[in-house]
DNA sequence: CCGGCTCGTAACAAATATGTAACAAAGCCG
DNA sequence: CGGCTTTGTTACATATTTGTTACGAGCCGG
C-alpha cells in the first residue's frame, strides 16, 4: 500500500518531520513549501494525496484546497488538512473547504499514518469480487475460496489470483510478461520462468480434481485457460 | 447496504445492464444465462436475493421461483420477477409463483434499485441483528453473551465484538484492516497485528466449546468464519 | 539426426505471514 | 487506593509462500 504524497508545509522542521514519516510507511513524497510551490509541482505530478498545512504563507491552505478542487485533474484527490488551532470554526472550514480529513498538531507519526491510510481506502476503486465459474470449477473472491465440484481446492495467494484472472480472461493466451503485469504487479521485478513455477503449482493443485488440463501451455507464446 | 445479487437473464445486453446498476448501488453479483446455471450456482453459493427473468431458455422463470421456494435452503430467499409483458395475468402468475416482486421491462436502473432495496429492507430484520447463531453457537448482543451449546463461553467485550461481526458476516474474508474499520473504528489507530492477538484469544475462548475452528486464517487476505 | 529453444519439475534458500507468550499501560470496580 | 481484567505491542517461534536455479524432456527447423 504506497502511493506519492504531497506535502505542503512551509515550517522547514515540520515538514522534515512528515516526510521522514512517510517515507517510513513506504510512501513516495512531494514537497512544498507555498500554495504556489505546490501548483507548480501538481502541474507535472499527480500525487495521490494531498496533506496541506493550514496556515501558509501567501495563500491559505484553505485556499489550495480550494484550487484543487476546482482543477478536474485533481478534483478527487484526497485531502488532508494540518491546523496547529484546535477550536471547532477551524475543524468546520477546513472540511467545507474540501477536505477529506484534519490531524490538529500535535500528532503523533502513528496518527498521521493511520489517517492517511484511512483516507486512501476510502478512495479505493471498489476491487470487483464477483463469482467466477466455469464448469464446476469456482473461485469466489469474496470468501477467498476454490472449489471444484464443491471440493474445497487449497492453493497459495499467488495460485489464488493467477487462477482467477485466467478465469476471467479465458480462451485469450497471456504471456509471461502481461501475466506478470497482470497478476504480479507492473512494479514488481521477477524472472519470467518464475510464471512457469506458479503455473505448474496451479496445475497441481487443480489436479486432485482433475481441472488442471484446463491450463494450456502455448509453445512460444505464454498460456491459455479453456476447456481442454 | 450491500448483499448478493443473482441475476438469472439471458439476454447477455440486459444481464450486463442489470449487473452494471447493481454494482453501482454496491451489490455483489452473481449472473446465470438459464435455470441450469442457476441451479448450479445456488448448490454453491447463497445469494440474498434473485433477480429472475421471465422468459428463460428451457424452464422458464416461473419454474426456476418454484425450485427455490421448493428447496428449504432457499425457502426463503427474496425473488423479484423482471417480465417483458405487461398484461395483468403474466403479473399475477409471477406473483403466485412465489416471487416477492416484479418489474416490467423496460425498466428504470432507478427503479430496480428502489425495488431491490425495498424488498431486502423487508427481509432486513433477521439481518439487523438479535442473536445470532450458528451450528449451537449462539451470540446475543442484548445480555452481550456467548453460549455454546448451552455452556456460556467467557471472553472479553474485543472478543466479543469481534465474534458478533465474524457471525453477522460469515463465509467472507475480512482483511485485519477491514476488521479494524468495522469492529475497533474508522478513528482508532492499532497495529494490525493486534488482531491476530484478539483472534487468538477469541479461538481460545472458544476452544473449549470446540468452536476454535469457525474460525480460519486465510493466508495473505485475512481471516474468515465458517463451518470448518 | 543434430543443435538450439522452450517448457516441466524438483530442490532450496530467502522472504513473509501467522501463532504465541510475555509484558506494561490503561481501565474498572469495590 | 489497591487488586483484577482488558488491551495493545513486541519479540520470538513456526509455518507457508515465493522466487531462483539446475537439469532433463520434448519440440522444431535445418
Amino acid at each position: 500500500m504506497s502511493g506519492t504524497i504531497l506535502v505542503v508545509e512551509d515550517e522547514p522542521a515540520i515538514q522534515e518531520l512528515i516526510v521522514m514519516t512517510l517515507k517510513r510507511a513506504g510512501h513516495e513524497t512531494l514537497r512544498a513549501g507555498s500554495v504556489e510551490e505546490a501548483s507548480k509541482l501538481i502541474d507535472h505530478a499527480l500525487p495521490d494525496l494531498a496533506l496541506i498545512d493550514w496556515m501558509l504563507p501567501g495563500a491559505s491552505g484553505v485556499e489550495l484546497t480550494r484550487r484543487l478542487r476546482g482543477n478536474p485533474r485533481t478534483q478527487s484527490m484526497p485531502i488532508i488538512m494540518l491546523t496547529a488551532r484546535s477550536d471547532e470554526d477551524d475543524k468546520l472550514l477546513g472540511l467545507d473547504s474540501g477536505a477529506d480529513d484534519y490531524i490538529t498538531k500535535p500528532f503523533s507519526p502513528k496518527e498521521l499514518n493511520a489517517r492517511i491510510k484511512a483516507v486512501l481506502r476510502r478512495r479505493a476503486p471498489e476491487i470487483t469480487d464477483d463469482i467466477v465459474e466455469t464448469n464446476g470449477l469456482m473461485v469466489d473472491p469474496a470468501t477467498h475460496r476454490v472449489t471444484g465440484d464443491g471440493v474445497t481446492i487449497e492453493m497459495g495467494p499467488t495460485e489464488f489470483r493467477l487462477l482467477h484472472f485466467f478465469m476471467t480472461h479465458r480462451e485469450r493466451v497471456h504471456s509471461r510478461t502481461q501475466l506478470l503485469d497482470q497478476v504480479w504487479g507492473d512494479h514488481v521485478f521477477v524472472e519470467d520462468r518464475t510464471i512457469d513455477v506458479h503455473i505448474r503449482r496451479l496445475r497441481q493443485a487443480l489436479e486432485a480434481s482433475g481441472y488442471d488440463a484446463y491450463i494450456q501451455t502455448v509453445r512460444g507464446a505464454g498460456y491459455r485457460f479453456s476447456k481442454p
